[in-house]
DNA sequence: GCGACTATCTATAAGCA
DNA sequence: TTGCTTATAGATAGTCG
């Protein structure tokens, strides 16, 4: 009778993988499908691009176009103040510790654009609640009481963040 | 008549997309993508990775678990022959600074995934809304609203983080 | 670890809001 | 730019050699 070759692709929960093998596989599997996504997006849209990867035995592997080495320099480059540029030689600490700054001050934009996205979309959410007429939502509470747990969490992270930041910014201004 | 909603996907070559809107559009969602799988491949196998890429405007834009740099110095350390191990007295302020800063990004990329977590749980519930059409949904509401308010609380925190950090990078950069 | 294969799952092109 | 929808192209989990 039909044998069942496969069940094909099966979903997935994102979280580490504690199987060893498996998790090697799909290491292989997903970079090259990483790297692959790395080059179309390369090609089509005529930018640059780097990705370094360290493999779970620890070895790194890189691609990027032109290279990796141009485009980590052009990543410096770029978070690195014009006025810096005549001291290239110096690039010793201050240019580390300001690429760090600068790329922490990134990050911390995109976090603001997200929760300001967030935000929006609660109220947009908030909306829908009020005009549409649910019941038998328990699930749906539950779900909710789970995100406004996480939200004080972030919440509390961000404080930790920003005294952590407030007072390294301190301690180097003391150098 | 039968309209024609949507061809669907269509497939396409991969090669330069001339026409800059699509070209720019095709690039936003690409980049979201790679920059989603780059996570999972770190989620999954608990691997190290960055990406750094240049928007067709120029612009850098990066993700790194635990962080670009420190992605990037590993990198670059692996890549570099033992000599220049010999002067690690030279950075004796500089190394405890930069493990501070790292810390610093590796909690921001923590957040990071906090807000996109709380992102997946809006879609969540906002298919339930959807889904569902009773009412008296009053309490969900509440929690909608006490959400928002956190996340009003939160930008503000995520403003002063950020505003704090331009203005130490300015000092130091003054020194 | 590397391909091959299959059945699914996921990403996304196109068009519009 | 970001979101949403539809329908399809592409990626990949599980399995075998």
């Amino acid at each position: 009778m039909a044998k069942k070759p496969s069940l094909g692709r099966q979903k997935i929960e994102i979280k580490r993988i504690e199987k060893e093998d498996s998790r090697q596989v799909c290491f292989s599997k997903r970079r090259a499908g990483a790297f692959k996504k790395a080059s179309e997006l390369c090609i089509l849209c005529g930018v640059e691009i780097a990705i370094i990867v360290f493999t779970p035995a620890g070895k790194p592997s890189s691609i990027g176009h032109p290279s990796v080495d141009s485009v980590v320099n052009r990543y410096h480059y770029c978070n690195t103040p014009s006025f810096n540029l005549g001291s290239k030689n110096n690039f010793s600490n201050g240019t580390l510790r300001m690429n760090r700054l600068c790329e922490l001050n990134q990050q911390c934009s995109e976090l603001l654009n997200q929760v300001e996205a967030e935000k929006n979309r609660r109220i947009v959410i908030n909306k829908a609640v009020k005009a549409g007429k649910g019941d038998r939502f328990f699930w749906a509470q539950e779900i909710g009481e789970f995100a406004l747990n996480d939200l004080r969490d972030l919440k509390a992270s961000m404080e930790n963040l920003r005294a952590g930041v407030v007072k390294r910014a301190d301690e180097i201004l003391k150098v």
